[in-house]
DNA sequence: ACATGTGAAGCGCTTCACAGCG
DNA sequence: CGCTGTGAAGCGCTTCACATGT
């Protein structure tokens, strides 16, 4: 068995695709020294990344792009469609629903939930927005695998344990709060706020 | 001198501050454990970050919640107003310009701007959207210090470096693509469709 | 000649385990 | 006694430096 790939390695990996598919189309190489530039990291960091693909490099040349774009894309499971629903119809929920970079790595949209019920009847990107009684049956019918929270902080943990029920696997969590631990799910969080005070934390220091 | 407190606790602290403002009203301390809980991470660990802030807990007891609350805040520079400008009002900037977790953090969002002259002159939040030659103005009548990217992949690398020319210290990037580093500039990113790539990349790898 | 792939060293964070203190 | 604060050990990631391969 191939060794684990180590979590942060799979964290820059979306990343490395990223600066691939910004390569000049005509470009059949690319060296471990470019690829670090265009990603902000080093070179040695690369390498060792995508040593743990396996070894796709060639000695004295660098890496074939269209090789190590498949195969990192075949490593995240971006071969295949997964479907998504989103539950909380928010500003931040409706930008969510009509972010492009979802679509463009095979990530369908395939419901959207609110408990308001000013929101449900709604159309936001082509989906009507739902009630929270058909999260059910939407996730099976529709196969989804993944779930977005974003509702405000205080329905975050009702609305995770819902979809938990629900049948989802993984959970990315927009809400400002922490989701405590579900079994089998795989939960992540992206707290908006949090990047900001880092940011000020920095600021603070280094001189007003 | 303190000694630096790591980068990886710096992320945490914002954490801790929401734990400690979710507490109930009456709880005058809490406990590492308890902290831990629901912060998602071990007792030493919350132990260990609040030392780099010096010694505020009571052996016996445990923290004391206001005391602490005031501390971390006043680590991550929140005792003070920060003036924000937002670039690129797509759907994602317009969240973020309604985002209530900046306003309560005393971030505020001071200018709008966006390239497009259609979006010039609409109105988001109480603010005008500005054009981009207003930028550099902006920034230093209302002294803003942080900018925040929410332009398309294309358009960041050279809104970032206006920002920077027009006095920005510290950027958060929400376009899906690396900013080189600019001297003397903090750069973030935040990609929400990293997020969701590496969820799928457990998910595949846990059996479909 | 040149760039990858990789042991090994270095480094920073995590966790342990318990001394210190209320 | 209970919980914090912290040296020290453990662990995983980063970086180096060069052997390896084309």
């Amino acid at each position: 068995m191939k060794p684990a790939i180590p979590k942060v390695t799979v964290q820059r990996l979306p990343v490395y695709l990223r600066c691939l598919e910004d390569l000049p189309a005509g470009q059949g190489s690319v060296a471990s020294d470019e690829l670090a530039a265009m990603a902000g990291v080093n070179a040695a960091k690369v390498r060792k990344d995508l040593s743990y693909l396996g070894s796709y490099g060639v000695r004295g040349v660098g890496y074939d792009v269209e090789r190590l774009r498949l195969q990192i894309g075949l490593e995240l499971g971006l071969e295949r469609d997964w479907a998504v629903v989103i539950v909380g119809v928010g500003n931040l929920g409706r930008a969510l629903a009509n972010y492009s970079g979802f679509g463009e790595r095979r990530f369908q949209i395939v419901g959207l939930f609110d408990a308001d019920p000013r929101k449900v009847g709604q159309s936001v990107d082509g989906l009507t927005v739902e009630p929270m009684s058909r999260l059910g049956p939407v996730v099976s019918e529709r196969g989804a695998r993944i779930g977005i929270v974003s509702t405000p902080a205080h329905a975050a943990q009702q609305v995770a344990d819902q979809l938990a029920a629900a049948g989802i696997r993984s959970i990315l969590n927009f809400a400002p709060t922490v989701i405590k631990p579900l079994d089998g799910i795989d939960i992540r969080r992206v707290d908006l706020s949090t990047e900001i005070q880092v940011l000020s934390f920095y600021l603070n220091r280094n001189g007003s």
